[in-house]
DNA sequence: GACCTTTTCTACGACACGTAGAAGAGTCGC
DNA sequence: GCGACTCTTCTACGTGTCGTAGAAAAGGTC
């Protein structure tokens, strides 16, 4: 996967933070800190786009979105780096021995609602 | 976290494999199908501590060594995605709905190995 | 102390990213 | 329908990082 750079991923706040799909003049608004010209927002919006970040509507003024909600690219990249992994229950062990206390309760009580409808199969 | 290019990676992943402290020379040999000039793996070695990825001993022929190892390492790259996060439950809902079954089984246990001496502390 | 090996310094081409202008395509008002 | 305006795409450039390595300096060997 590739990853994001310092703008990239600003629109990328942006875009995870919007209801729904947004406008590129809308970005740049948002992003009126930096004062960014509408093509910059534009250029970034199609590497965006080429990397599967982003998708955009068939309106005319096209609206930019998210292909995928923050928390759910962040569980992806998780799974991507556990799924490289040669020893994912190393992995593993080291991930939960330095979550905090929250964190594996979360954890503990998201596998467990998992864990009633989880049949074991085949 | 600055993240690791191609022969980034290699080198780090023959680090990684080897048992201890390891001479540049050996690591070009090892990267042998590469045919790298030993300069070359010197320069990334550096590009590697400085990123804070390897360090190497006093001794004269330098040995070096990953600072942390690979399961650790990918654990940490989890850890600090899931820090990013604003809405952590969220990620972890997402991480855990989407492992395969053995992994959620390896958390299930290691949870609940680590469960039973996380004592709450007021 | 001369010679060989290792380490560091410096450089360069390629590519990604931030940045944006120019040109082309579409929309709206008259 | 045409012109003015806006939006989109194409293209380009500067900078930083990465793969690559030579030259020089530092260290070790005999």
């Amino acid at each position: 996967m590739a990853s994001l750079g310092e703008l990239e991923r600003a629109v990328m706040e942006r875009l995870w933070a919007a209801d729904g799909p947004v406008a590129a003049t809308l970005l740049r608004d948002g992003l009126a800190d930096r004062a960014l010209a509408l093509t910059t927002v534009h250029t970034v919006l199609s590497r965006l786009e080429q990397k599967g970040f982003v998708v955009h509507d068939e309106a005319r003024p096209r609206r930019f979105s998210a292909r995928t909600s923050r928390e759910e690219h962040a569980a992806e990249v998780m799974r991507e780096v556990l799924g490289q992994a040669a020893d994912r229950q190393a992995v593993l062990a080291r991930f939960v021995g330095a979550v905090d206390a929250d964190e594996a309760r979360m954890l503990r009580d998201l596998l467990a609602a998992a864990g009633t409808d989880d049949a074991p199969q085949g």
